[in-house]
Order: structure tokens, then sequence, then C-alpha cells
DNA sequence: ACCATGACTCCAT
DNA sequence: CATGGAGCCATGG
């Protein structure tokens, strides 16, 4: 259960305002190639209020359609309330959302 | 150990 | 840009 704790610690440092994807959870958690078992363990363990779920989308900013919350217009209401914008696709605009933590020298584009 | 499934991601068309 | 197939790995039957 160890890389499960992992996620669910990175998750919770997600920054209001920020979003991030699912690789960059399971790459921080220890493991890139981790990104299906990052959902998988957010899946199995909605803590609501404990795990900001609803900062982690796809790396295309995509919101999941499987969200467990009651679907991602739920989703997009929190991420909204944030300060995130989501247009009506349910999209994120990443270039501006993503949270920069270790990727920063991406940035530097 | 094998097969099926999945809140993912990449590559080809 | 949208869609489909393949690769990826943990979990469950």
């Amino acid at each position: 259960m160890g890389f499960f704790e992992e996620v669910y610690k990175v998750v919770k440092m997600i920054p209001p305002g920020k979003v991030a994807n699912y690789g960059q959870i399971a790459r921080l958690a220890g493991n890139s190639k981790m990104a299906r078992q990052v959902g998988w363990a957010l899946h199995v363990n909605p803590y609501p209020g404990q795990i900001p779920c609803h900062r982690v989308v796809m790396k295309d900013g995509s919101l999941t359609k499987s969200f467990a919350f009651g679907g991602i217009c739920v989703q997009k209401q929190m991420l909204m309330d944030e300060g995130v914008f989501v247009d009506d696709n349910f999209v994120v605009d990443m270039t501006k959302y993503k949270w920069d933590t270790e990727d920063s020298y991406e940035k530097g584009i």
C-alpha cells in the first residue's frame, strides 16, 4: 500500500488553484508508469475532504468522466470555485493551471 | 499463474 | 483535431 499513501500525500500537496495530471502524480509517487494505478487508488479510496482528487485531471487537462463524486460537473464546480477555469468541454488550461513543482523546468520553454 | 478490467499515456491514421 | 490501437502495471476472480 506504500504507493497508495504516496499518491494520497502528493495529491494532498496540490495547492488550491492548480491541477495535476495522473502521470505527474505517478512520477512524484515514485513511478511514472503508475498513472492508471493513481486513478485507481483515488477511485477505491475516495476520502471526501481529505484528498482533493478534483485537482487531478488528464494530461491534456480533460476532466475524468468517471469521477466518483457525482460526475465531472461537480468536479468542474469545485475547480471553478478555486479559481481554475474549466470550459464547457470540461478541459482545463494546463498551460496556466498546471501544478508546477518539479516540472518548473518545463515552463522554461 | 492466467485473463479481464481500468479515474492513463503515447503513437499512428 | 478526433479516434483507435498498443503499452503500461496493480488488483481481483
